[in-house]
DNA sequence: CTAGGATCCTGTCAGC
DNA sequence: TGCTGACAGGATCCTA
């Protein structure tokens, strides 16, 4: 999915279109994206914990929203919107055959778009969207962790490869496959290390990388419509620009030149600069 | 308890 | 062209 810039990518970018707006209908075109019996109402706020996107409604319900692997919202109204995993979808003809749900605003409508169902909006009571098994389970984001708690967390799982460790949401929460490996790219650490072997300032490098390489993307719109289509009209998401190593195999590395290579660790694709990351 | 692999699902791409 | 297997911006379940 879609990591933790996406997802917050998506909750500022939403905002502007259906804060204090109505839903007035729920279409569910997929009953394994939707769990619960849907709900209208009118959205009160737009929260985020790790990957998931909360939307409060003003009657007491809230729907949690997962992309998973490829999900994507995408607005439609006067003004469009799109963000998640990056694909045509942003600016097909909506609904289409990956359309799983349908949120309908009195200005428009909100499509749940999710080509491999991994995906769903969940309801809960918003007195227990806290109490929920995900969300009670995930860790503290990078911005609220020391190096010292990350280091604790490294040692009770010291025997892990540290690419591993940073994808599991319930040891440090936010990283997916992009961000840990730009993270573990930007402090030279290489990705298959046991956590247990890292110092306590490697540890920092990884905590202050995690936050520069997921700020960075926070702050260049994550992937959007509007990054994944470029003014001349061609396609591409903002990962060219954005990603060190993330899929640039083959290439230079940025930083000594030596070539990128592609291995896999924790079952996935990994990308690195055996020179520069040990 | 931890660690690692299979699994959910649809679509695309490389190789034959 | 058609088939096959590998793989994919995530998380859970099962096994040792």
């Amino acid at each position: 999915m879609p990591e933790l810039p996406e997802v917050e990518t998506i909750r500022r970018g939403l905002s502007k279109f259906i804060l204090n707006k109505k839903i007035v209908r729920v279409e569910v075109l997929c009953e394994k994206s939707f769990i619960g019996a849907p709900k209208t109402g009118v959205v009160k706020a737009l929260r985020r914990y790790g990957k998931a996107l909360i939307i409060d409604l003003n009657n007491g319900n809230s729907m949690m929203i997962h992309l998973r692997m490829t999900g994507q919202l995408i607005w439609r109204g006067t003004e469009q919107f799109a963000a998640g995993h990056p694909s045509d979808n942003f600016v097909a003809e909506l609904p289409n055959k990956q359309t799983r749900v349908i949120l309908e605003f009195e200005d428009g409508r909100l499509f749940f778009n999710d080509q491999r169902k991994f995906g769903f909006i969940k309801i809960l009571k918003t007195e227990d969207v806290e109490e929920d098994e995900f969300i009670k389970k995930l860790a503290k984001e990078p911005w609220v962790m020391t190096k010292e708690e990350l280091y604790d967390r490294f040692q009770h799982h010291k025997n892990s490869v540290i690419k591993a460790v940073l994808l599991d949401q319930t040891i440090i929460c936010g990283l997916g496959n992009i961000y840990a490996d730009e993270t573990l790219f930007d402090a030279g650490i290489h990705p298959e290390r046991r956590a247990g072997s890292l110092s306590l300032e490697e540890t920092e490098r990884i905590l202050l990388g995690a936050r520069k390489v997921m700020d960075a993307s926070i702050n260049s719109g994550g992937s959007t419509m509007a990054t994944y289509v470029k003014a001349d009209g061609t396609k591409g998401d903002y990962l060219e620009k954005f990603a060190q190593v993330f899929r640039n195999e083959g290439k230079p590395c940025p930083r000594c030149g030596e070539k990128i290579v592609k291995i896999r660790v924790a079952g996935r694709g990994t990308h690195i600069c055996k020179r520069c990351q040990k």
